[in-house]
DNA sequence: GCCATGGCTAGTA
DNA sequence: GCCATGGCTAGTA
């Protein structure tokens, strides 16, 4: 059993649709703890379930695709398939026109 | 004390 | 590159 804010956290993150991101920032506030950026971070990190909780959906607002606990290469794999173009670096091309911007 | 962050500043080119 | 930030867990008492 998991925290409230951790369950708040995978309910929003399951809420991102296929071939679109949104940030770890972005994703604190929807849960209402802005300023718990990293929180969200760790809550991630422990996702006991990557299926459903789609946690590579959630990205770094510089635009980097962030950390992923199977490996950044498995991540950026994961978002290309879903139309979202990631670079060698591991940066989203065009990333604002793949961000959702909503709640 | 750990983190899958973020934003701001110095300092280079 | 630095450091403030917040929720959580292991591990001590």
């Amino acid at each position: 059993m998991s925290s409230l804010f951790t369950q708040a956290v995978y309910t929003a993150t399951r809420r991102i649709p296929r071939g679109r991101v949104t940030t770890y920032a972005l994703l604190a506030r929807a849960v209402a703890h802005p300023g718990a950026v990293r929180a969200v971070g760790n809550a991630l990190h422990r996702n006991p379930t990557p299926g459903p909780v789609p946690c590579h959906r959630v990205v770094s607002s510089s635009g980097d695709i962030g950390g992923y606990v199977y490996g950044r290469r498995r991540k950026a794999e994961l978002l290309r398939a879903e139309g979202v173009p990631v670079d060698s670096i591991g940066k989203i091309i065009e990333f604002p026109n793949f961000l959702i911007s909503n709640s």
